[in-house]
DNA sequence: GCCCACTATGACAACGTTGTCCCCCAGCGG
DNA sequence: CCGCTGGGGGACAACGTTGTCATAGTGGGC
C-alpha cells in the first residue's frame, strides 16, 4: 500500500480510501490509484485489516474426524456452503479421533480468531474451550456432545436410529440380532448400543453380551467376529452396523457368502440401493447436520444469547431389504 | 497481552518473551506471567504475529470443485495431511466448476496471504494469479492445467487410462462402444474424450460421433442416453463413463435392466468391487494426486525455484469384470 | 572501590491497515 | 477583502505482536 501510495504520488489513506470505495476522492486522483495498484499487483492485506479493525476475521474453525470419510465430506461441504452465503472461509480440520489432536487444531483456530467454531468432539473434555467461549467465541458441537461444557449441540437421534433398527429386524421374524460397533468411548457407538439394547429389549428377545462386539474395528476384526456370531450355537441371523465404515468392513467380508445374515447399517452411504441385496439403513443427512449446525452457529454470531441449545436430528430407516425376509 | 501484563505487573515484552519461550526471564516473573495468562484465558493472536513477523501465515488456500465429491475429499485429505506435517492449517472452497467462483475463492486466499495455493482450475484463465505468483506465492494445479500460465501441475494420465478402457473392452469383442463424457470444456472430459477416440482408432474399431455423449450431465440426461446408445441400429456393446459420478448415474440407469452393457468408469469409487456385475474401472489415487501436489508446493516453499513442472500420476486398469465378456 | 560482564527487564518502533482529526484551498456571499 | 463552507487529501495513532536496543541492577575479578 505504502509502494501504491508513493507510485501514485499521494498518501497510504488515499490508496486505503479508493481501495474501500471511501467517497471524498477525486476521480482522477483515484484513477491514478487504481493504474498503481494494478501495475504493482497490490492485494491488500486482510490480516491486517481485521487486525486494525478489531473486527470479525471472516473465517469458521470446523474440526471434524476425517474429511475423507463421505460422511464427513457432506458435512464439510454443507458448512461451506453456509459459510459462503455469509462471506466466511472454511478452516477445517481432521482429528482422526484424537482427543490431543482435537484440542490442538481447536486452540490454532482460537489463535486465528475464527468467529466460531464447529466441533466433532473426539474426546469428552472440552473445558480447555471456557476461556473462548467466555471471550465470545461461539462453539457448536457437532454429532456428538461435549465433554464437559455446556454448549449448543446438534445431534442425530443415535437412540431411536437403533431401536427402530432392531424393532425392524424383530419384525421380520429375527431373534439373534448382533450388534457391531465402534469403540464404546465414542459417543455416537454408545448412544447406538443403548438403542440397540433398547431395541432388544423392547422386541422381547432379550439382550445377548456375546452379540455385540464394539471396535475400534478393522476389516479383519469385523471379519473374525462375523465367524464368530456364525459359528455360535445359535447364531447370528441378522447384524446393525454402528456406522458406515462398520457396514463397508461387513460387506466386504460377507462377499461371496451363501449364507447371509440380515443387515442394518448406521448412515446411508452411495450405492446402498444398488447393492445385492441393497442394504437397509438408517439414514441421516450428512447436509442437514452440517447445516443446522452452521444456522445456530450464525444465529449466535447475529446476536442470539439464549440458553443453549441441543438440536436431535430425526433419523430415518430406509427398507431395501437386505436379507430382513428370508430370516 | 496487553492486560496480561497489567495484571502481572510486568511489561508487555516480557509477557510476549514468556509466551515464546524466549530466554531471559526470572522464573518467578514466568510464573507470574503464566499465571496470568491462565487468569485471563489469554491466547496471542496469530494474525498480529504473523503481520508483525512478516513470516508465513501458516495456511495453505485449497480450491477445489466439490469437498462433497468423494474423490476431492480424498485429496482434501491428503493435502491436510501434509499440510500438517510441514505446520500449516488448510482453507478450503468449492467452485462448483464455475470459473468465477474459482477466481474469487483464490484471491480471497491471497488476501489472506496463504503461503500457497492448490487449486483444481475450474476455468481456463490464471492470468489473475499472475501478480500473486510474481510475488512469491507458489501455485499448484491439481488434476487439470492452469488455461493462460505456466505453473506446477500435477495431472492424471487421462488419455492413457481411457486409451487403456477403449482396449480393454475391445479386446473382449467389443465393436460399439460408447464414451459418455463431462461437459466437453473441463479439461480431464476432454482429454479423456480424446483417449476414447484414440483408444478406437487403435483398436481399429473407429470413432463413431453418434456414441459419444458429452455432458453436462444428470441423473436423467444419462438415462436418455443409454435409452439412445441401446435403440441403434447397432446398438453399443460396452461404454466407458468418463466420472466417478456418470458411473453412479449410469449404474443407477441400469438397475433392473437385464441386457447390460459393459460398463468401465474412469476414477475407482468404493464398493465398486461388491457391485453385481462389479465395475472395471480406471483407477487413480486421490491421496496420491493430493500428496504429489502438496509436496510440490512444498519444495517451492522450500526454495526449489526450477522451472515449473508438470507431473502425470499414472492409472491402472482394475479388470472387474463389469460385462466385459458377454460381449 | 572500580570496571566489566551478565541477567532481567522495559521503551519504542514497526508490520499493513483504517479511524480520527486536521489542514489546505477554491468558491462564494457579504 | 473577509469569513465561511465544503471537498479533497494528509498526519498520526492504534490494532496486537515482536525485534532492537537501552538500562538498571548484581556479582565477580582486580
Amino acid at each position: 500500500m505504502n509502494d501504491v501510495a508513493r507510485l501514485a504520488g499521494v498518501s497510504i489513506k488515499t490508496v486505503s480510501r479508493v481501495v474501500n470505495d471511501e467517497p471524498g476522492v477525486h476521480p482522477s486522483t483515484a484513477e491514478r490509484v487504481l493504474a498503481a495498484i494494478d501495475q504493482l499487483g497490490f492485494r491488500r492485506n486482510l490480516s491486517a485489516r481485521n487486525l486494525r479493525r478489531g473486527s470479525s476475521t471472516g473465517t469458521i474453525g470446523l474440526v471434524l474426524e476425517d474429511v475423507g470419510n463421505p460422511f464427513y465430506s457432506g458435512v464439510t461441504r454443507a458448512v461451506e456452503e453456509i459459510a459462503r452465503l455469509r462471506g466466511r472461509q472454511v478452516i477445517s480440520g481432521s482429528s482422526d479421533e484424537d482427543p490431543g489432536r482435537e484440542r490442538e487444531l481447536a486452540l490454532e483456530f482460537c489463535s486465528r480468531r475464527v468467529d466460531g467454531l464447529l466441533i466433532v468432539p473426539a474426546g469428552l473434555q472440552h473445558s480447555y474451550l471456557v476461556p473462548e467461549m467466555r471471550a465470545g467465541t461461539p462453539v457448536v458441537f457437532l454429532d456428538r456432545p461435549a465433554g464437559d461444557v455446556v454448549a449448543d449441540t446438534v445431534l442425530v437421534d443415535n437412540i431411536g436410529g437403533t431401536v427402530e433398527a432392531v424393532t425392524h429386524l424383530a419384525s421380520h421374524g429375527h431373534r439373534r440380532i448382533a450388534f457391531l460397533g465402534d469403540a464404546p468411548d465414542i459417543f455416537t457407538a454408545n448412544e447406538r448400543l443403548r438403542g440397540y439394547r433398547e431395541g432388544c429389549v423392547r422386541a422381547g428377545i432379550g439382550y445377548h453380551e456375546e452379540l455385540v462386539a464394539m471396535g475400534p474395528h478393522d476389516e479383519s476384526s469385523v471379519r473374525t467376529t462375523l465367524q464368530r456370531l456364525h459359528s455360535m450355537r445359535e447364531p447370528a441371523t441378522a447384524i446393525v452396523a454402528g456406522n458406515n465404515r462398520i457396514t463397508v468392513y461387513i460387506l466386504r467380508a460377507l462377499a461371496g457368502v451363501a449364507e447371509r445374515p440380515a443387515l442394518v447399517g448406521f448412515d446411508d452411504f452411495e450405492l446402498a440401493d444398488l447393492l445385492s441385496p441393497p442394504v437397509t439403513v438408517i439414514a441421516h443427512d450428512a447436509s442437514a447436520l452440517g447445516k443446522a449446525a452452521t444456522d445456530l452457529l450464525f444465529a449466535r454470531l447475529d446476536g442470539d444469547n439464549s440458553p443453549p441449545r441441543r438440536v436431535v436430528l430425526p433419523v430415518r430407516l430406509v427398507p431395501r431389504g437386505s436379507g430382513e425376509v428370508h430370516a
